[in-house]
DNA sequence: GCCCAGGACCTAT
DNA sequence: ATAGGTCATGGG
């Protein structure tokens, strides 16, 4: 029983614009943690209650043999040199293939990818001469702030403190493993059905202690699992509500919740509420701040996006190796 | 063995 | 208010 390395029939795909879309950056950005590479380089994300299976079609003259596998260097950015011009015309000739109906992408993973915002708008607004930022969105011109879900960021960034963005994705793995709903796919033709396992609601993860999180490798964050999950099913903290308050009201609400600090509360606003004027100031955004921007960083040029040009930095500290 | 990873909590001042 | 110590786990 194969479960991968057929590719998949082209007719099961809708194709999509790939304009300032890039899901191996997406996938690399630190934004999300159950999206993941398969072996034909394709990708899949659990989302939504569901499963997406979606790839991204080179331009031809860049990757001559689509299906050869590829090796697993992750984060191979797809710009080579300096980025600025190659970079554009990699957007025009990027296409993602999604295998999902036209209603359920215009239902559902149209608002996920955030695909009714324009991002060019982001790229061009630098200051020419702040070379180092033009440098970092130049190179993670393909990512997107993706709409997730709210308490699922909430248990993601809880576990991402003094942790690592690998063992970040384990951890969120087993939580899914042994409190979510496990789907089997109705097979449908499709070779690749193996089953997997959504993120647990707030009530499937309230039935677990401290001492269970803690037997499977969660660590200290486990007693703030569990104290966080009381607190939502409780309704001492109403999701619902979060969803309804603007930016400085969510953060302070989110503070509320055991193991949420100044940069998670950030982190759950940028990803789970898109509040884009968030700013999530962690290790590598500091490091990059007092290095690059002695006299401060010129939030005010910004205004209401800061917190997408967080993510081009982010990405940028991580993978560039600049 | 040490240091770091998308930090936050607890306690003492 | 703010500074220092502590907290689990895995990989380099």
């Amino acid at each position: 029983m194969t479960t991968h390395a057929q590719p998949h029939k082209s007719d099961k795909y809708i194709r999509v614009d790939g304009t300032n879309f890039s899901i191996n950056q997406i996938s690399a950005s630190g934004q999300c943690f159950r999206m993941t590479e398969q072996e034909d380089g394709s990708f899949q994300v659990i989302a939504n209650g569901r499963r997406l299976r979606l790839k991204q079609e080179q331009p031809s003259y860049q990757t001559p043999s689509p299906y050869q596998a590829q090796s697993p260097s992750q984060n191979q950015p797809q710009t080579s040199g300096d980025e600025l011009s190659t970079s554009k015309e990699f957007q025009k000739n990027s296409v993602i293939l999604m295998d999902c109906s036209e209603e359920d992408f215009q239902t559902i993973w149209k608002s996920y990818f955030d695909l009714d915002t324009d991002y060019s708008r982001f790229l061009t607004s630098i200051d020419p001469d702040d070379t180092y930022l033009r440098s970092a969105v130049a190179y993670g011109h393909g990512i997107r702030i993706l709409r997730q879900d709210l308490w699922e960021m909430i248990i993601s960034f809880i576990i991402s403190q003094q942790n690592n963005i690998r063992r970040i994705r384990k951890c969120i793995e087993t939580i899914c493993t042994h409190y979510g709903t496990k789907i089997d796919p109705t097979n449908d033709t499709d070779t690749c059905s193996d089953s997997f396992y959504l993120f647990p609601t707030p009530e499937q993860l309230a039935t677990a202690t401290e001492e269970e999180f803690r037997a499977l490798g969660l660590g200290y964050r486990s007693r703030y699992l569990v104290e966080t999950a009381r607190s939502i099913v409780s309704g001492e903290v109403s999701l619902d509500a979060l969803r309804q308050m603007d930016y400085p009201s969510a953060r302070a609400e989110l503070l509320k919740l055991c193991g949420v600090g100044a940069k998670v509360a950030d982190c759950i606003c940028l990803f789970g509420l898109h509040h884009l004027e968030a700013f999530p100031i962690d290790t590598h955004i500091r490091q990059v701040l007092t290095a690059h921007y002695p006299d401060g960083f010129p939030f005010d040029s910004y205004a209401g996006y800061e917190g997408v040009l967080q993510q081009y930095i982010f990405y940028y500290d991580l993978n560039s190796g600049h």
